[in-house]
Order: C-alpha cells, then sequence, then structure tokens
DNA sequence: CTGACTTTTCAATTGCGCTC
DNA sequence: GAGCGCAATTGAAAAGTCAG
C-alpha cells in the first residue's frame, strides 16, 4: 500500500480542516462500537430475536482524544455485564493512529471492505461478520464522497497553496516517486480549508495537471 | 427494547500529617 | 526537605429504575 498514511498527511489533514478527519474518526469508532455490541447482543438494533443473549441500556458519554483532536463518542451500555472497547483504553494509542490512518487512506485510495475489516482486527474487533463490514465500509465511503462533492466557499479564498509529501514507493517492480497532494485555501472567514487531496505519481503529468485544474 | 437518569461501587488522585 | 502512610476527594464505570 503506497505511504501515504503517515505523521505529516494526518496532521495536514487534521489542521487544515480538524472537522473532516475527527468526524470520521468519531463516526468509524461509532460504527465499531455499534457493530461489537450487536455481536455480543447477538441481535441486531431493535430485533426480535431467538439469538438475543443480551440487551442494549443506553450510551455513557466520553471524550477520545486524538491527533485529529477530541472526539466526542457515545459508549453503548448493556443490560446485562458490561461493554467497554479494549481499544478506548488510554495505553492503546495504535488504535487511534490505525483509524486515521484508514480514514485518510480511504479517502485517497477509495474504500474497501478488506481494509475496514483489517482495521477492526488491529482494534482487536473480531467476529465482524461480512454485511457489518460491508455496512461499515459503504458508510464510509458515503463519508469520503460527501466530502469529496460538498460545495466549496463561494470564496474568494485570500490564500490557496499545495503542500505536496514525495515518497518513493515501489510500482510494478520499480521504484518511482509518488507526491501526495494536499491543497488549502483560506476563507474568507480566514479559515484553513482543504480544497483537494490527490495522490499522482512524478511520471504522472496528466495526474498533477488534473488535480490542479480540480 | 431502548434511552435517560439516578444511585452505588471502586480505583485513582490529592492533601495532610508524621517520622527521619 | 524528603519519604512514607493514610484518609478524603474525585471521576468513571456498573447497576438499578422508570418512561416511551
Amino acid at each position: 500500500m503506497l505511504p501515504v498514511q503517515g505523521e505529516w498527511f494526518d496532521e495536514t489533514l487534521a489542521t487544515a480542516s480538524p472537522d473532516v478527519l475527527r468526524e470520521m474518526v468519531a463516526r468509524m469508532a461509532q460504527m465499531m462500537m455499534d457493530a461489537e455490541v450487536e455481536q455480543r447482543c447477538g441481535a441486531g438494533y431493535g430485533e426480535v430475536s431467538e439469538a438475543r443473549v443480551n440487551s442494549r441500556n443506553g450510551y455513557r458519554r466520553r471524550e477520545w482524544d486524538t491527533r485529529a483532536g477530541t472526539v466526542e463518542l457515545a459508549i453503548p451500555k448493556l443490560r446485562t455485564g458490561t461493554y467497554y472497547p479494549d481499544w478506548l483504553l488510554e495505553r492503546q494509542r495504535r488504535a487511534e493512529r490505525a483509524l486515521a490512518s484508514v480514514v485518510a487512506t480511504s479517502y485517497l485510495l477509495g474504500v474497501s471492505t478488506r481494509r475496514v475489516e483489517r482495521l477492526a482486527e488491529q482494534l482487536g474487533v473480531t467476529r465482524l461478520s461480512k454485511s457489518q463490514v460491508s455496512v461499515m465500509a459503504r458508510e464510509l465511503d458515503q463519508m469520503v464522497s460527501e466530502f469529496r462533492d460538498r460545495p466549496l466557499d463561494a470564496g474568494p479564498y485570500t490564500f490557496v497553496w499545495i503542500d505536496a509529501l514525495t515518497q518513493k514507493v515501489r510500482e510494478g517492480g520499480r521504484t518511482v516517486n509518488v507526491h501526495a497532494l494536499v491543497a488549502t485555501g483560506v476563507n474568507a472567514d480566514g479559515h484553513r480549508e482543504i480544497l483537494g487531496i490527490d495522490v499522482v505519481s512524478s511520471e504522472d503529468g496528466a495526474g498533477w495537471l488534473a488535480f490542479l485544474r480540480g
């Protein structure tokens, strides 16, 4: 996989448009918890089922510090027994990194069920059903699409600049330079706003031009 | 069945006094 | 002043209750 999910990329995305990454991370975390609780209950939300072994019992609010900012999560409670996601424990910083990376990578390279499945495994969430993974991937895909297709400020933008990180990656058996591009603008309110993100290889001149036009 | 709210429990943290 | 032990305080999670 392309090395675009590094610190630089995550932080550029997080600081220039904090809400984007934060919202996506929050939604993914929320879906991950819901899926886990469904597994624990043996039945879906509101579903009447013979297989049900537990019921939900509201939510408890908790703040989760991530590099994208503080995310407020609603942790589902259970009627009998308890539920607390392991990956939310303070020590599990890798979980937050994995989540942010998957969200960022999904934006650039597309959402895949395999990527979501692997993320769940990294967070220690096993036994996710194929349909749950599929639903999560579809939700993430929708969030990405919404961000990509969102209307930009009516403008004008006081400043517009393009930031790029170049990495060498192996592609088709040889090493080529790949650029992760982030177009940032300062809108009328003086806030930084991400206008577009893309990854192009050094040989892909058309990619650069397409990005600049976009 | 679920969510909101309250009460209880428990662990972590803080503050204070005592001894060396 | 440094180190230690203990009690008081605080915050978060679990458990319980009630209404929709």
